[in-house]
DNA sequence: TCCGTTGTATCACAGGCGTGATAGAAAGGC
DNA sequence: GCCTTTCTATCACGCCTGTGATACAACGGA
């Protein structure tokens, strides 16, 4: 017996236009007339399932970090163990993981274009402050896990400073996002693969080392 | 025989005042009232020097790039020879070098901050599509020159690929200057240099190993 | 059937915006 | 002196914004 409505069903409609708009727009333009409208709601409506405009952007960027979060740990999930892999395959899978946060398809690249929108406009709009730097402050710790996994299972150079590491390895994401973002005829995602994979490769132990791993 | 008011240096005292907007409200909120307050000028005389809104941005943001880049040619002007140089300074003048684009001072952080702003708005506003393709591409030559220098003189390892390495140091340092700008208080000016010279070390030829130069 | 809850739609208001028009002051060549 | 150019200042217009208020339809349990 479903009502025939499904307010988060609604909720999702409507984010999932906010996005749109964003991404074709970028959120200057994103007024709650053009979310309503590209959801063919009446602003009306919109507002009876979001109380202020605040509100709706704090939910939409709360329900992207949630999404970019569970794909995440379904794609760790996915990998398992580490350990008990090969090297070589080692670092592909710590590519793959990363490589969830780069703009390499559609998908993920509506994503970043939202995320920094939304962040930008969140160093000077209080409220959306502490959504950012929780989001950073997660990909730190996702950065940091990847290295530090890599290093147990001996995959490493040893010596490395992980803080220096994680910081260097979360900026080459965050820049390498932005460029292909904003300037996709630059940087196209192939490239991106690469840059990352020529990283982790530096950062691994030379072939032939033998690792440390258990 | 000074004129009263010298054009100029008033367009001048305007973008400067616009930056300050920035800075402190963000580009959404920056408008020509909030600008000509800021100059403490009336809108009219501000509308005297810029016929439009898009006029005084597009102004602002050339203005910028232009600073910097004359900046940066009196930093790379002021280096002078790369070659006859030990290999650590060599390491540590490039490093300073490149972080004339970082945000670690309230001078270039004001300017990163302004310029990712403008970027960000640029990605859907047609009037600054031109000028951000502009500054993507000098960034990139100068990332570029300042590697095939290091590679001249021997300072870096052999069988690097210049065109990844130059997109790998980009997005470094793109990231960090992302990260530094909207989260100060995790990432800070110390941390960013630490980064950037742990990269160039990496790139770097092994101590010991005799460099090819001359 | 009645009624409260939920959803839809519309109007109106105040506020900010860029910009055109215009009036008046100030400056400088003659 | 006067006249032209440059500069300053203000008004008004139309547009878009978020939001409060309100009316009306539709649903679901009693």
């Amino acid at each position: 017996m479903p009502k025939h409505v499904d307010p988060d069903a609604r909720r999702r409609l409507v984010v999932d236009a906010l996005f749109r708009v964003v991404v074709r727009e970028g959120l200057q333009r994103t007024s709650l007339r053009a979310v309503a409208s590209e959801a063919q709601l009446n602003i009306g409506s919109l507002r009876h399932y979001f109380a202020s405009q605040q509100d709706l952007m704090r939910f939409a960027m709360q329900s992207m970090l949630d999404r970019v979060g569970s794909r995440l740990l379904e794609h760790v999930e996915r990998i398992g163990d580490l350990g008990r892999r090969p090297r070589p395959e080692q670092l592909q899978l710590a590519a793959g993981l990363l490589a969830e946060l780069l703009p390499l398809d559609e998908h993920r690249r509506a994503e970043v274009t939202v995320f920094l929108d939304f962040n930008t406009a969140a160093r000077t709009s209080p409220a959306f402050g502490d959504l950012s730097r929780q989001a950073a402050e997660g990909e730190r710790r996702l950065v940091r896990r990847v290295l530090t996994r890599l290093d147990a299972s001996g995959a490493l150079r040893p010596g490395l400073d992980t803080d220096v590491e994680t910081e260097r390895l979360t900026a080459l994401l965050d820049g390498l996002s932005l460029s292909a973002v904003l300037h996709p005829e630059i940087l196209n995602p192939r490239e991106c693969v690469d840059v990352l994979l020529t990283h982790l490769g530096d950062l691994s132990r030379p072939d032939g080392t033998p690792g440390s791993a258990h």
